[in-house]
DNA sequence: GCAGTCGTCATTTTT
DNA sequence: TGACGACTGC
């Protein structure tokens, strides 16, 4: 613990802090041991670990802070790297409040953004038209399903999401279709064609995917001396948020950016790396001490966040990851409240304890907004939906589209963007036939094969191919004349009113009207949304500093379109439950959480167990552990219905990694029929006392409800032959074994039991004379 | 061009 | 179960 000295100063290990001024050890006064060591380093790469609710974005913040109040640099030569834009702008806000020296020229922004920024100042040199823009995931999709197209590969052998996966993870291994050139295989070879037809299309379209803007980023400042040399000059510190997260190109950028003279403060914690998935490499943090030599790690161990018994339960699960930096979470503030684990006897049934667990605490003063429900997947909100609206309860599920995804919106700024470069083909293939106008299928294929075989744009293909498109050649004409004539008359116009024009012009408005449904009417408000939001482009005074890109508010506009996707639906500050997946609670907190659905298969899910991340399932678990700071409640259910039929569960393995003491089973509503459910692998033994979690008949129907109210899922499972689901059964060659689910009827009933050694089994009902054990 | 039908598929997601 | 895409028929 830090040491007041007398005097008003600070003692940290060896550390003298007497001599700071009053700004500094205001700066420093908050922090605990370990912070500070981190905030106050010396001028030397660090690496901290920082442990879940440990203060890592304080650290942060306030290292930048100290970089400018105490080693006095400028913020110009501060780089603050981030992975969402969210905690870009956080982060910021942080700093402006710690300093008094303006900011607004310091770079804190996303590893994204920060590349477009770079792209934008040296478009020349990443050899960009300066007119790019940006593809989000959607185009870029819609694009390489073109391109797939146009090279006779059918979408069924090249799924479409697959190749787009491939070609970006190319990218973030810095692989250029060049470089692939030599690859055997001929899946491959298909592949590398794909990509190369893409890259070609991409460039000619100055387009470019969000891969991309981190790739040439990389390669202009890894191949440019000039550059290089100018933007390690300039940059010297740079700190990034979430390193655990970084991808193989981002690292090297880093590297890249750094230099032998750059110095890197990165934080991140291994046990929260829950994107390899998609790219992230957790090793990037080892690599860090061998790439940056003298590279130190601060451990951030003091959690300020949740209870102890919080703590312990996410230490002892974690503890059984065997590729970890290492690290122990701990807290002084007490044990608090034991973690509450209800066994369901279906999903209804979880969401009934949910809802009721959220009312006692509603009643003890708590806001809906302090609550939070997490789950792996996004498809178990359903049922939890229904049950918030059924109880009158407000909630919020996080994770829905986003207002630059909506379709009314892109339909829009796709006329937008042909205003801005009508040689984008992606935008007009969008906005040529929306609203309908009489262009179909055919006219876009032909004005495609035209483009394609005259090396043209699809602008230019719609301007030349004349008789070639038969009967629609005149809409087509039309459709060209309508662009050009929006384009002169809003030449002129402040940004907002011409995003008005346009809806108008392209009859974008005119559709929804007539459409009148409830949909069209929340689309109208989107579509007038996005004419307020483009007012805030509108000419803006220069900002004084540095060298601000030159950019036209369309551009900017649209890029902030697309590289930032704006708020997930719900109106702000509206108090309700917040529903989400677990990855989508990573860096949130909240009082009381709720993590449902914790059986095995589901969590951790099936998938992730049988492609051996196991270890990562794991880390997300601790992360939705670390969430809670006073109440942490888990359940599972026995029976489950996902993909339409219902399965038999089993407690997740991790609740079994939870040290016991941490945990106890609640049973508020004691009365439910269940299926049987002994013994057969069920988790663990029973407790004394406690009825074991896999527990057998538990009574009657549910207090005051009558049977056949109870929704059909949560009626008496049984299966044909008079078997039932959970039944133990007897097969001549495998055993014993457990019913876990029926599939057909009559002959054609299918059984799938598990069986002690013989494993899982599906079995023909009418073949393998099961016997009732 | 559009509505209706059928078959298939089913973690996690930011930029 | 239910969402989504491809296909069919008008």
């Amino acid at each position: 613990m830090p040491v007041i000295a007398a005097g008003g100063g600070y003692n940290v290990g060896n550390m003298q802090f007497n001599h700071l001024s009053p700004t500094l050890g205001a700066l420093v006064a908050p922090l605990n041991t370990a912070q500070r060591e981190a905030v106050t380093a010396p001028l030397e790469h660090r690496l901290v670990l920082a442990g879940a609710g440990s203060g890592k974005t304080r650290v942060l913040t306030h290292r930048v802070a100290w970089l400018i109040a105490a080693e006095g640099l400028s913020p110009l030569s501060i780089l603050a790297v981030t992975f969402t834009n969210k905690a870009a702008s956080e982060m910021r806000g942080r700093i402006e409040r710690l300093v008094d020296v303006p900011i607004r020229a310091m770079w804190v922004g996303t590893f994204h953004g920060i590349a477009h920024r770079i792209l934008r100042l040296h478009w020349k040199e990443a050899g960009l038209p300066q007119n790019f823009q940006i593809l989000d995931a959607d185009d870029q999709l819609r694009l390489v399903k073109r391109v797939s197209k146009s090279l006779d590969l059918p979408e069924d052998q090249w799924p479409p999401k697959m190749v787009t996966g491939w070609i970006n993870a190319q990218k973030e291994e810095a692989r250029r279709p060049e470089d692939l050139g030599s690859v055997e295989d001929l899946t491959q070879q298909q592949l590398v064609r794909i990509y190369t037809a893409y890259q070609t299309t991409c460039e000619r379209q100055g387009l470019v995917d969000f891969a991309e803007l981190l790739l040439r980023a990389y390669e202009l400042t890894r191949d440019n001396a000039e550059i290089q040399q100018h933007y390690r000059r300039r940059l010297r510190h740079i700190l990034v948020d979430e390193f655990q997260d970084t991808n193989t190109l981002q690292y090297r950028w880093l590297k890249v950016l750094a230099g032998p003279t750059g110095i890197l403060f990165a934080v991140g914690d291994d046990d929260q790396s829950v994107y390899s998935w998609r790219g992230a490499r957790v090793e990037n943090m080892l690599d860090l001490s061998r790439d940056f030599p003298g590279c130190e790690i601060v451990r951030l161990e003091q959690n300020y966040r949740s209870t102890g018994t919080i703590l312990d339960a996410a230490n002892g699960l974690i503890a059984r990851n065997t590729a970890r930096l290492g690290k122990k979470l701990w807290t002084d503030t007490g044990e608090g409240e034991p973690i509450q684990l209800y066994a369901a006897f279906n999903e209804y049934d979880e969401a009934e304890f949910v809802i009721n667990r959220v009312k006692e605490h509603l009643d003890g003063a708590c806001a809906y907004s302090d609550i939070a429900v997490l789950y792996r997947m996004g498809a178990q909100s359903r049922v939890l939906e229904e049950t918030l609206i059924r109880a009158r309860i407000p909630y919020r599920i996080y994770g829905g589209l986003r207002f630059f995804e909506r379709q009314e919106i892109k339909d829009a700024l796709a006329y937008l963007r042909l205003l801005h470069n009508r040689h984008d083909d992606v935008s007009f293939e969008r906005a040529v036939n929306t609203p309908t106008r009489g262009i179909g299928a055919t006219t876009v294929e032909r004005l495609r094969q035209y483009a394609r075989d005259h090396g043209v744009s699809m602008w230019q293909a719609a301007g030349l191919a004349g008789a070639a498109l038969g009967r629609s050649a005149g809409k087509v004409k039309e459709f060209m004349a309508l662009v050009e004539s929006i384009a002169a008359e809003t030449r002129e116009l402040p940004l907002s009113r011409m995003t008005e024009r346009v809806i108008e012009r392209s009859g974008l408005r005119g559709h929804y009207q007539k459409e009148g449904r409830e949909q069209a009417e929340a689309r109208l408000e989107n579509l007038d949304e996005l004419i307020s939001a483009a007012r805030g482009f509108e000419l803006k005074a220069p900002e004084p500093g540095d060298e601000q890109p030159e950019v036209d508010p369309l551009t900017a506009f649209l890029t902030h379109a697309a590289l930032e996707s704006g708020e997930e639906q719900a109106g702000p500050g509206e108090d309700c439950v917040q529903l989400m997946t677990l990855h989508a609670a990573k860096g949130l907190e909240f009082p009381i959480v709720f993590m449902v659905g914790m059986e095995n298969g589901l969590f951790p899910h099936a998938r992730a167990t049988d492609e051996g991340n196991l270890e990562e399932e794991r880390r997300l678990c601790y992360v939705g552990i670390t969430r809670a700071r006073k109440r942490l409640y888990m359940s599972y259910a026995e029976l489950r219905r996902l993909h339409g039929v219902e399965q038999l569960g089993m407690p997740s393995q991790f609740l079994k990694e939870i040290p016991p003491e941490c945990l106890v089973e609640t049973r508020p509503r004691a009365h439910m029929v269940r299926p049987a459910f002994a013994g057969g692998g069920a988790y663990g033994a029973r407790r004394p006392g406690g009825g074991g979690y896999g527990g057998g008949y538990r009574g009657e129907s549910q207090v005051g409800v009558p049977r056949t109210a109870m929704p059909k899922a949560m009626q008496p499972v049984s299966g044909p032959n008079g078997l039932r689901l959970g039944q133990r059964v007897t097969h001549a060659r495998f055993g014993e074994g457990t019913i876990l689910q029926f599939d057909g009827d009559g002959d054609r009933t299918r059984v799938e039991v598990r069986f002690g050694s013989a494993g899982t089994k599906w079995l023909m009902l009418s073949v393998a004379n099961l016997q009732p054990a």
